[in-house]
DNA sequence: TGGCAAAATAGAACACGTTTCACTTCTTTA
DNA sequence: TAAAGAAGTGAAACGTGTTCTATTTTGCCA
């Protein structure tokens, strides 16, 4: 990502976490962030990958926090409990832009589709290290023969975590409740 | 709802069927629905709004189809599996009215919260009375003193259901997926 | 039945995502 | 260093969701 490309996403992101998506004009965008209309659209071809390049940059973020040290915590559940309550404390910080960003994930448009899916991947990883007790760093370079069991535990809890907080997102419930859920789901599946 | 209203949403769904979200152009709604723009946001707020009062009466299709018999199958699996399927084909019956569909569902609209939070209460009595093996119109009326357990079964099910539905919207997998994902989740949830 | 308030209508107007265009400023390369 | 092409710029323009207004139609009631 270039200079350019740099100021725009951070200005978006500063916009969103003040006034939530709506207030990511891409006029007030292009202004801020010192650049012509024209050069925002020839970096991104929507408000919606503007967006999910803030995600991205959000979860390498995310990743370069908890991702470099094993997952603290004694046994898998306590693990998978610090994975996802980093993550949602994380995107809870701003909950404007944690709504904007739900809303990019869920849009359903195509062109987003790959960073939606490695996004999807990113957090997977972090699951599947919590479940292992590894760093996520590790398991994130060989995507490959994890053991099956595992990836389908981890894809589970992702989308419990995942629904709740678009329930969250949409006003459904508070965001304890999204811990809640994943905590519950997490209990269920484990203790087995 | 009144004459109008109806003919509205009817429209809305027409052409979200045939062509998707941005097929929906509230002025050709209201040109088709034989009614002036004007009258359009008389009776609902936002694009959203038509679009999830057109979920509520699908919501609605499928409750009278399958809700007044116990749902059939021998165990919970069979069940459980049975209510999803019967959503998830009836939805992809006409893929681009679901997508419009999640894409309101997901989009954090304050405005449509009550109506999402029953859309979700629905999928839970369906996914409850799967569990008991009775009819999900007896259930959808005493909201009241399920048994925990079950309740909360039903809402790891549902969230898994949904996050993977809008996975599909979004093109991170096929429809069979959905139902794989789903019946995993409720293979591990109830083999216990 | 005449009149009035509510609802509907046509159409203009506004906001913002997106596209286009004519022009200027860099960057590269011969 | 000059020419060519790439990238950037400012501004206009378009599409569509949403709002507003002036006018007409409808339904009701005294």
């Amino acid at each position: 990502m270039d200079d350019r490309a740099k100021r725009i996403v951070e200005t978006a992101v500063a916009l969103a976490e003040r006034d939530g998506y709506q207030a990511v004009r891409l006029r007030d965008v292009a202004a801020t962030a010192q650049v012509a209309l024209g050069t925002v659209y020839k970096r991104f071809a929507s408000k919606e990958e503007i967006l999910i390049a803030a995600l991205e940059q959000e979860s390498e973020k995310l990743l370069a926090k908890i991702g470099k040290k094993p997952v603290p915590g004694d046994d898998q559940i306590e693990r998978i409990r610090f994975v996802f309550n980093a993550l949602t404390k994380g995107l809870l910080r701003r909950p404007n832009l944690a709504k904007a960003l739900v809303r990019s994930l869920a849009s359903g448009d195509p062109n987003i589709t790959e960073r939606v899916a490695s996004f999807h991947a990113l957090i997977t990883a972090l699951v599947m290290s919590a479940l292992r007790g590894e760093a996520a760093d590790d398991i994130a370079e060989w995507g490959g023969d994890a053991d099956e069991k595992e990836r389908t535990i981890a894809s589970i809890l992702q989308n419990v975590w995942f629904a709740s907080f678009v329930g969250w997102a949409g006003g459904l419930h508070d965001a304890s409740q999204v811990l809640a859920d994943t905590d519950k789901a997490t209990q269920l599946l484990l203790v087995v």
